[in-house]
DNA sequence: GTTGAAACACCCTCAAT
DNA sequence: ATTGAGGGTGTTTCAAC
């Protein structure tokens, strides 16, 4: 597979990631083209389905949502089927932003966010509700010291 | 402190989240306000800093970032000094996409984000040249089932 | 790749209700 | 809270180079 996208392709993915709300007048002139050249790439980079959905980014925080918990699961069951299941069951549980199917010590790790501890209680027993899970454990996040960086378009 | 965002706030910020490339009139439409009303609004909530920036989603897969790996990091020291020398180490490694200081077996735990084993090779290398870490270990994502869901403004 | 232009939509700010 | 209107800006699509 021979590269996809050219150097400027990569400049507008990285800074809108970052600006989403720039005009295509500002983004053109960060990334040394025309409105017009700008345009043709963005319509390209959509219809690829490299460039994805626009999105606002909310304080979790002034909206109560204090407490963020990585539950990991260790489950008793490995079908496709039932792992479709869990996730059917899971995706129901909005308080889950984040679940990955992993290798190791645990087989999911999700992430949570929740308005406090009573919060992540109600989230714990709607998860734990009406599926049959072997153990679940929960990280606490003290502390979030990094968050929501863009992807390294060139790593 | 009294309910500080009434329903069509959370409304706006719920929608807002998904669809960050609404026009204000669609976007009025969709939460029962007038333009001129939601205007208003979206400057509110932008100066309580509740709504925040605007951002673009890319493919991380289309770009060959293949491979999420989580890491669990245990370290010697926890003195406040030695925590932002670690975040500031850390920060330097574009492809950590995020970084929690947590309870339990471990007391960090960092999201990388890298082009296949070679590219997670060399930010493991990144993240334990020049600064002391007690352990390190790697739970890799097989599948990613959920991922940047928005936050529930109602939980 | 570029400039220029036209048609349209959107944003922001009024005034009035 | 609403409608309506005006001016400025941004988007999309041309044609021409």
């Amino acid at each position: 597979m021979a590269e996809k996208f050219d150097h400027i392709d990569l400049r507008i993915l990285e800074v809108s990631q970052k600006h989403g709300a720039l005009s295509q007048r500002e983004l053109a002139d960060r990334v040394g083209l025309s409105q017009n050249a700008l345009w043709r790439r963005l319509k390209r980079l959509e219809e690829d389905g490299v460039l994805l959905g626009v999105h606002r980014r909310v304080s979790a925080k002034k909206l109560g949502l204090d407490l963020t918990v990585f539950v990991m699961v260790r489950t008793r069951t490995h079908s496709d089927e039932w792992i479709e299941a869990f996730r059917a069951h899971v995706s129901r549980i909005p308080q889950v932003v984040e679940m990955h199917r992993i290798g190791g010590d645990w087989d999911y790790m999700l992430k949570v966010v929740t308005r406090g501890m009573s919060g992540y209680d109600k989230t714990y027993k709607q998860l734990t509700t009406g599926i049959e899970l072997e153990t679940v454990t929960g990280f606490f996040s003290m502390e979030t010291m990094l968050e929501d960086r863009p992807l390294d378009v060139y790593g």
